[in-house]
DNA sequence: AACTATTTATAAAG
DNA sequence: TCTTTATAAATAGTT
């Protein structure tokens, strides 16, 4: 359809070919969006020219991952490579495991039950048994530690007073002797003076 | 290009449709040949008729896959990797879950408890009790629907065996009532008589 | 499905 | 590259 007829295959002179790539391209998308539109078809066309530049039209009704998920379930043909499908049967495998757990816990809290056998029940008492056991005597455990910690704590507590009130005995000697030998009066302004009663050390054990 | 020009909006004749689809499907993919061999072009053509029949082309120098991964390039549109993501979005919430449960079924069965608190222990401890209660509770009712069972069981024994005896004594005057008046021997051989003493019938209750 | 009048696409020229 | 134009190709309506 032009002055000549041609014959189809590579075209040699690479400005034709390019120009003539346009034409076509133009002339296919055209023809998409015409078939989209006549007959209600669904059109997913990608082209690439020989230098790699991508063109594409897709019709509006639709997208792309659609027609693609549409040609994956009529053809077969997996698009989505291994990593999906490993992605999804892992999926799988772990919503089982979530399942099983799950009835697990509910039967550890007595629920679900009521279509359990007596062997089946026997089982899960004595797990709980065993469960409680184990707790408890955690439980022991760490009351103890709270009590022994707060015994040295007390201990500690009484230490940290007795010394705190040597210090202060000490201070208000030297408190005393400063005053004594005036050195306070003449080095320092009023404001920084240590307070022989200061609030602080009035605590006794 | 056919005998009388049309305007392009959807044919509402749907046999004209369909004739109208194939012949420019068919159109459509002849050109995305020529396209291919004439200017070493790349196309891939997905086309559905409204019917949702499918029908593809691809450029024999290359796969539908090699040409997404290069649309994908291209156009950074993500196509199927939304979906990828989307499934390693669930694994990732779903391990999750998984993690937390099997931290809470261990620690119901007392295991890795050492960095518990007295609070968290507390709660398990509850947790454990009430499940107990509950399974105990119901064990209780099985066992009395299973000594119930029995009791029935044994009750409904009883019952077949006495209507058994009774339907033996009957069936014995009736044998006695026939053997006198002669009706088997002149009507039946031997080996389909009756026997007076057959051993199913000797339990008595 | 085949035919054909006509429209449309496009090869080559400007 | 864009426009023009002669011609090939596609196809709408018909049989």
């Amino acid at each position: 359809m032009g002055r000549g007829k041609i014959e189809i295959k590579r075209i040699e002179n690479s400005t034709n070919r390019q120009v003539t790539y346009t034409k076509r391209r133009n002339g296919i998308i055209k023809k998409a969006k015409e078939i989209t539109v006549l007959c209600d078809a669904k059109v997913s066309l990608i082209i690439f020219s020989s230098s790699g530049k991508m063109q594409q039209y897709c019709s509006p009704s639709t997208t792309l991952v659609d027609i693609l998920d549409n040609y994956h379930k009529q053809s077969g043909k997996r698009l989505w490579d291994a990593k999906h499908e490993n992605l999804r049967n892992e999926l799988d495998r772990i919503k089982k495991e979530n399942d099983n757990m799950q009835i697990e816990l509910r039967h550890l809290n007595g629920e679900d039950i009521t279509s359990l056998n007596h062997r089946e029940l026997m089982a899960i008492e004595d797990a709980l048994d065993k469960g409680l056991a184990s707790i408890r005597d955690k439980e022991v455990e760490v009351i103890n530690n709270i009590r022994e910690n707060g015994e040295m704590l007390e201990e500690e507590h009484k230490q940290l007073r007795y010394r705190l009130h040597q210090k202060e005995i000490e201070l208000e000697e030297k408190v005393r002797e400063m005053d004594i030998n005036g050195y306070y009066n003449s080095h320092m302004p009023f404001a920084f003076r240590v307070q022989p009663n200061q609030p602080n050390l009035q605590e006794r054990i």
